[in-house]
DNA sequence: CATTAGTTAATCAGTCTGCCTATTAATTGA
DNA sequence: TCAATTAATAGGCAGACTGATTAACTAATG
């Protein structure tokens, strides 16, 4: 464990870097707000957004007015100062490509869709392509951008590098990520679209103030997502959330039953048929359960999905369950208010559900927000390690 | 979130606290040592072991010597600076209280048992009594502790200030905790049994090195604590490792099975008079069944386990599963390869699984641990927070 | 004219570099 | 064998340097 200690060098990053932190996610701020933040003195505050002016990161945006005395400058992040990128790979929904772009201050410049065939095309070519044209969109240039974030259906394994359990073609393959981020010059991170999710729900859904949460991805496949004070859980091998493997039932020496068998996209449609429910999809069953009041239908799916919930609480106690993707969507408060139902028979514990209040694209939000995040830590990170050649 | 941000004042208390820490968790080290740790020069390395010294943090425990050169004197925290006391409390095994005190180093000055019986005393008096004890035991006073850990068989809900699940009588009454506190003068923590036994085993175990791991108590009633880098994970409201709760199979209208219907000490004695072993308790019919060979009760039981610890692996992924408690103890290896066996045939992934390497009381040992640690957190915080009067 | 934004100057706290002295072990010489 | 010399290291001291602070000052605005 590295210990911090150092000389006045360090004390001039350490107010530099939290300065820009606080630039960062305060918004624009007037000297006299970023004093009382930081509670450094008055010159040293000058000094502080002088040095940070010339080296590109903040800039002047406006003055305050109203009040007596001179007009306030405001500074804000410069948002030319770096760009992220985030990018969703579809498995199941079209087209296969989602982008967007944001400056360092969040804002999305550009946002494109693309429908790459990757039984063709190489996704590398397709990927760098669409960024570069993402680029040409928001009038800025690929060695701007800081930060490329992947949001990808299977699980990452940072330390092989490999994308497993993922159903797009050719996105299985070893060094694929290397080779994106040396063909795009630009560090590349990957992550599970389900987590990325719940990144999305922080931000800007309805866990924004919660201690953690777990979110429960109900799409085709089952997935979850665990988020601990802001920090989403991972596990040893990216393994974490593959609740489609909770055991349901004893194995009578044959093969088990687990929550895929249950609950998966396969077992919902079943399920739809046998209640007489158009079974082009799960989410389309679901919609038109909901419509039509089809409460038998649901409660029984709702029951189903409570085993799988309940061994998530059982296991974690989180402050708030979260259901997304778009079979939850699809059944909305009525799912959501059978799944307590169900709940209730199960677990002593009443931990709040609540359905997604993500109605834009939730992975590729997530993305962009992992990215912007990345972005601002390389920054922050890169003026605490500076030492300045005195 | 506050940001680090100040004056030389500043720099001078992390260097400060910096250089404890490393005496804290480096054990002795000379001046020069520190130096390499902390990368501060020579005559600051001084001024902070002088400043140290002064303030009864720092002793000077020895002299190097066999090298050329003067003698350089070792540094190490002082053993006196504060003292930390761990207290278990049991509800089935006797004594029923067991108590240890250590000195800010680690170094174990006292350990007692106490046939309290809280049916008659009041819990607050019998602890205070106790550890009054310990010190003059240990040959220090009362007011020299600076935290005093309890490990309950219980919930702890720090919000309410409340033990929940708790069957030793007097222990879930309101307000305990705090009145403790009052009556010692001193800060009074408290956290479940199971998770203190997690402590324990990263310190003294088998998980020492692990990156996180689960840690499934299997005595009369079923437990988990969950290790994630040495950070434990605690639930919204302390419910977390609840796994007792993880629902086995769909319940059909009426009230589920749940695990500890199934692998619970009763389940495990049932099982056992099923198989014509002893039932004068679990881990005893479990030692039995050892001794003698009985492998289809022992795989009986490892496949009721491996339901909740394959629930476990899907939800969190953890890099390592250790078996705990006295039952997984008497099991031993035997139980552990049947668990593997169990496994394999119901999730993909194949954690490693291992048997606890604590022999000595965990839960009093993590209660010690946790104390330590909180104790030693106290003076580093304290060193930074101090604002040097000019 | 009162109030506030921002600068300038003087001071202070804390660390660093470089040099010095003291101490010890090893080596050399009588 | 014993004393003198030498090499190596621990630790202290002085002066320089960096960066923050306080307090006084200037300038802009209602």
């Amino acid at each position: 464990m590295e210990r911090l200690a150092g000389s006045s060098r360090l004390l001039r990053a350490m107010n530099e870097s939290a300065s820009l932190a606080y630039l960062f996610d305060r918004g624009p701020l007037t000297r006299g707000a970023l004093r009382e933040l930081t509670g450094l003195s008055k010159p040293t505050t000058s000094e502080v957004l002088r040095r940070l002016t010339d080296a590109g990161l903040a800039i002047v945006v406006g003055h305050t007015s109203g009040g007596p005395g001179p007009n306030a400058e405001i500074y804000a992040a410069n948002p030319e100062a770096g760009y992220a990128v985030g990018v969703s790979v579809r498995e199941t929904r079209l087209p296969s490509l989602a982008l967007a772009l944001c400056d360092v201050n969040g804002a999305v410049l550009a946002r494109s869709e693309c429908a790459a065939d990757f039984a063709r095309a190489e996704p590398e070519d397709a990927v760098t392509a669409a960024i570069e044209e993402l680029c040409t969109e928001a009038g800025t240039f690929p060695d701007r951008i800081r930060h490329v974030q992947l949001g990808v259906p299977g699980s990452y394994d940072p330390t092989t590098g490999v994308i497993r359990h993922i159903d797009v073609p050719g996105w299985n393959r070893p060094g694929l990520v290397d080779r994106l981020a040396d063909r795009l010059r630009v560090p590349v991170a990957v992550d599970n679209d389900v987590n990325l999710a719940a990144v999305a729900e922080r931000a800007h859904g309805v866990a924004a103030d919660a201690d953690g949460f777990a979110l429960v991805w109900f799409s085709f496949g089952l997935g979850l997502a665990i988020d601990l004070g802001g920090q989403l859980l991972r596990g040893a091998r990216g393994g974490a959330g593959e609740i489609g493997y909770v055991p349901v039932g004893l194995r009578g020496g044959g093969p088990g039953t687990d929550l895929h068998d249950l609950a998966g996209g396969q077992a919902v449609q079943a399920l739809a048929a046998a209640h007489g429910l158009p079974t082009t999809g799960a989410a389309d069953a679901v919609a038109a359960a909901v419509a039509r009041g089809a409460d038998e239908f649901v409660t029984a799916l709702a029951e189903r999905v409570a085993v799988g919930i309940a061994a998530v609480i059982a296991v974690l106690d989180p402050p708030l369950v979260v259901l997304a993707g778009d079979v939850a969507q699809a059944g909305g408060d009525m799912l959501r208010d059978a799944v307590v139902a169900a709940l209730r028979a199960t677990t002593p514990l009443d931990t709040p559900i609540a359905v997604t209040g993500v109605t834009d694209d939730a992975v590729l939000l997530g993305a962009l927000d992992c990215g912007l995040r990345a972005v601002r830590d390389t920054l922050v990170g890169a003026l605490r390690d500076a030492i300045p050649t005195s």
